[in-house]
DNA sequence: GAACCGATTTTGATTAATCAAAATTAAATC
DNA sequence: GATTTAATTTTGATTAATCAAAATCGGTTC
């Protein structure tokens, strides 16, 4: 049985969350599942054991879930086509990065394995989507480097955005209209515990004050 | 509503259907729509209903269906986005035209808008797709010409293909590797009741015999 | 240890899409 | 006009995916 678009985003759901999880912990919450996938909690304990019954998750009641290897396959093949479609949408299509993440997840679903080799192939084998997002490999293999975020990285220190994790369209937007994009230098000024705020020197020196739930969206390398 | 892809394939089914109706009926038998799209008969009359219920569809009992004007203008817009995918999965991705039909039929109904006027545009808003068949337009319009086949057609006269009428793989090479291609010129050399047969002038004079069935699958135009 | 609370699971129901097989109808044949 | 046949419709059932609301659980608080 092929999978249903339907099995193929709770895979990811939590494939994705528990790259997220707090080290220690293996099991993705019930509550967060039906979060992200905007359904009623029930449906997510139902979904996930009929899962669990086809051997594509582990399932502990009242504890949470994770995806066997064989889940785990499956769910990096989905992953790798909606990256590679985000990046496809942009580099060849033209659009711009705060529009592909709708059109990525449907296409996800349906791009056949001859068409994303061709389009990996066309994209030189990239590894990382529009947005710094690894890409995985064809074999499943999700390169996943920890980073710092503009609140735990150094002070007064030139860094690069090698990520942002956020999707939402708004944000992107910010995000490119003040050159913060994935590859561009900045640095991280100050920050201010109780106003909430972290102050940045951008390109050409602009200065400019995020809240900090946006720095932490904005993961950084040393550059 | 948006449709279902389901109710997509169905509407785009009696739409073709009804441009291949001899002319004079307007109704597409129940049998032909369920034997298309692969499904059992009862299930058909069962979607149709629900397709007149929903305004997209008439339905006669026993007679068949056709579509409303708000059916059409559906059916019409599956129907490009089906074509435009595939003239873009050969001419941009280069896929061969015997393997494109398969990801367009899936790919037809994930689509957005912006992404398919940004393929008619690259593709300088292509008449036809790689088979010959013609792409509506944005506004629904769909430009069905007259053609002859190669039963047809006038007998030693110079003709150009413009169609080919059948998605099977295996023929589409065929016709490719005898250079029957849509936009190659050939001429009806004989035709026989008899052995079922029609014999072909094609590229550089090559003679070769096709049966009739197969030659009432390529469409043809005066060259 | 009892009471409470938030997260989770269970229950009962709905909708879309499908099938197999029985029943019916319309049209053709005798 | 009666009979046969092929197409169509109806019936009864199944599967996947979902929800709302009630019930339950596990882990704090008092
Ligand atoms: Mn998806
Ligand atoms: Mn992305
Ligand atoms: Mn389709
Ligand atoms: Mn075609």
């Amino acid at each position: 049985m092929l999978p249903s678009s339907t099995v193929e985003n709770y895979l990811k759901a939590i494939y994705v969350g528990e790259t997220q999880l707090a080290n220690g912990q293996k099991l993705v919450p019930m509550g967060q599942l039906a979060s992200v996938l905007g359904i009623a909690p029930g449906t997510a304990t139902t979904m996930v054991k009929a899962l669990a019954e086809s051997g594509l998750a582990v399932y502990e009641p009242y504890n949470g879930v994770r995806l066997t290897s064989a889940g785990e396959k499956l769910a990096a093949r989905v992953l790798r086509r909606h990256r590679l479609m985000e990046l496809f949408l942009v580099q060849v299509m033209g659009m711009r990065w705060d529009e592909v993440h709708d059109d990525a997840e449907q296409l996800e679903h349906v791009v056949s394995d001859r068409l994303v080799e061709r389009i990996d192939e066309m994209l030189g084998h990239p590894e990382a989507d529009p947005h710094g997002d690894p890409i995985p490999t064809a074999e499943g293999k999700l390169a996943e480097r920890p980073l710092d975020t503009l609140l735990t990285c150094p002070l007064h220190t030139p860094v690069t955005v090698a990520r942002v994790t956020d999707q939402d369209a708004a944000f992107l937007r910010f995000i490119e209209s003040h050159h913060l994009k994935p590859g561009q230098t900045i640095e991280v000024e100050a920050r201010d515990e109780v106003s909430d705020a972290v102050r940045l020197k951008g390109r050409d020196d602009a200065r400019m004050t995020i809240g900090a739930r946006a720095a932490s969206k904005l993961l950084v390398k040393a550059s």
